[in-house]
DNA sequence: GATGTTACTAGGAAAAAAGAAGTAGCTTCC
DNA sequence: GGAAGCTACTTCTTTTTTCCTAGTAACATC
């Protein structure tokens, strides 16, 4: 099941210094499959946000909506039912009486973390907050 | 008539020292700000995918365009003008006679690398893949 | 000189997102 | 008891973004 890949975006120093050489025989550099598949998600609007936002617990529609700023309802109720048929966000609803629902991050979601970790060091480090 | 742009997500500072004193006594859990800038790039339609495939080194514009199957001419042209214009992506251009343009990730856009290998391993085990 | 390539730009159509409003059940306020 | 407010959405219209087609200009090749 597991594919060897020819090439991957995340290689060794020494294997990437040969992939550049390659890379001047006009060699096809298409991006990894894998990571063309994690922005089929992340590069969504939102999604990366949403998902950031649930790594901090579960929460409720409205609660997800004030922490998502500028979401409008119908987007953010989309990208759940989206989140969910992907595996990574979880519904869980408590018949209320007060009837609640709550999404919260699937093991695979929660496997995001290290992922968003590293983004949000990058982000700070380099993408200036300032111009803001 | 109020201007809304769309990824402007920044806070005034005041507003941020707000938000997280909320955030440590209520329960909005706000996204982190860097994460939410981080966002603002990652989280339009092919962005993630050009930043990938520059990773294997500089590209002149059709090679990208080959590289990152189905974008359109006008799109990419835009994009590579927003990572230009936010430091990710320098232009280079070698007046010919056969001129020839290329970009290349900057030292910001290097240091994505870890991220983006993050992200590659987790797709790679937590996104199905139906699809190659 | 006809065709192909690189590196784009322009304009309109299609798709996505924003925004406003509505539904329905339950709770709190006075 | 009834107006107002909360949660959890859906539906509709407008606006924005993205896509697709075509065109340009400079050079290179056949």
């Amino acid at each position: 099941m597991k594919v060897a890949r020819r090439y991957d975006v995340c290689m060794a120093p020494e294997q990437r210094a040969e992939r550049t050489q390659q890379a001047l025989d006009h060699e096809p550099k298409t991006c990894d499959a894998a990571l063309t598949r994690a922005f089929g998600f992340l590069g969504k609007r939102w999604n990366g946000v949403i998902l950031g936002t649930l790594t901090y617990g579960p929460s409720g529609f409205s609660e997800l909506k004030r922490a998502v700023a500028g979401i409008s309802d119908s987007v953010l109720s989309e990208r759940l039912t989206e989140l969910c048929g992907a595996g990574l966000v979880q519904r869980s609803v408590d018949e209320g009486p007060p009837i609640a629902v709550d999404y919260q991050l699937t093991p695979a979601g929660q496997a995001l973390l290290p992922a968003l970790r590293e983004l949000t060091t990058w982000a700070s480090e380099n993408l200036p907050a300032d111009r803001c």
